[in-house]
DNA sequence: TATTGCTTACGAAAATAATCGTAACAGATG
DNA sequence: CATCTGTTACGATTATTTTCGTAAGCAATA
């Protein structure tokens, strides 16, 4: 992804980036699908934002055919990261030790999961 | 904390909170004062979000005297629980596993706090 | 060709959040 | 008592985000 704005997106234009995330490409009608699975807003409501998101350099278009068709443009990795550092500042005191052990102790995690957990921790002890 | 709201606070509600819960107790100056040394708005202002924040029940208040002192009505704890949630599901699909996995790659973590995240981890296993 | 259906563009309204200005009041102090 | 200081109350403004209505275009097709 060669474009990693620092914009943050709002609440509704995350969502919008989940279903691309998910889909990869898709259009304004396929992303409204989605979302109104979940939520109830117009047609145009979907596609205004798209419009913006894509003023922002949130996602990329390929308008090349009278149906555009969307792609993210933000990294769910980078994305991930930021609210992450934001969260780990105004929550916990800036600890993202605090975090982990508190998604740790307050989510279920199967046998497999932990054991994947544990080869990270392995890896970050030898250091 | 006897009641836990299932509000979401807002950016600027957060950050008040995060002076309560550091402070335990404070009036709407202290408030301001900590507020002010990262951010610039009115005394006012603070004051207002404070009142609001009171009328939504994050906050609770002994007017007693004229100089009013709040305190923070949601939990540290509660809070922490409710915007993990909401980051699990909207960036981590779900997967809290992902989550910390994610926490625990892209930040530094000393020995001890590793192996304090170890212990949590021996603990879930032996479940 | 006329109609229907789906599309984008885009201004504007509605909803939500943040900020401030001003009034009023209480207590201290000259 | 008059004044100054610090406080709350609260309406109103501003900024941001979300939503929608309407116009216009294009393509298929009756």
């Amino acid at each position: 992804m060669a474009t990693a704005k620092n914009i943050k997106p709002t609440e509704s234009e995350l969502e919008i980036l989940r279903v691309l995330w998910d889909k990869e490409k898709a259009t304004v009608r396929e992303v409204h699908e989605v979302l109104s699975a979940t939520k109830d807003a117009g047609y145009t409501t979907t596609l205004k934002l798209l419009q913006i998101m894509f003023e922002k350099g949130l996602v990329k278009r390929d308008d090349s055919s009278k149906t555009h068709i969307y792609q993210a443009n933000v990294s769910k990795e980078i994305t991930q990261q930021q609210f992450m550092g934001k969260m780990i500042h105004s929550l916990f005191s800036g600890s993202s030790t605090q975090l982990v052990m508190q998604a740790l102790g307050n989510h279920t995690h199967s046998k497999e999961e932990l054991e994947e957990i544990q080869q990270l921790l392995n890896n970050l002890k030898k250091q």
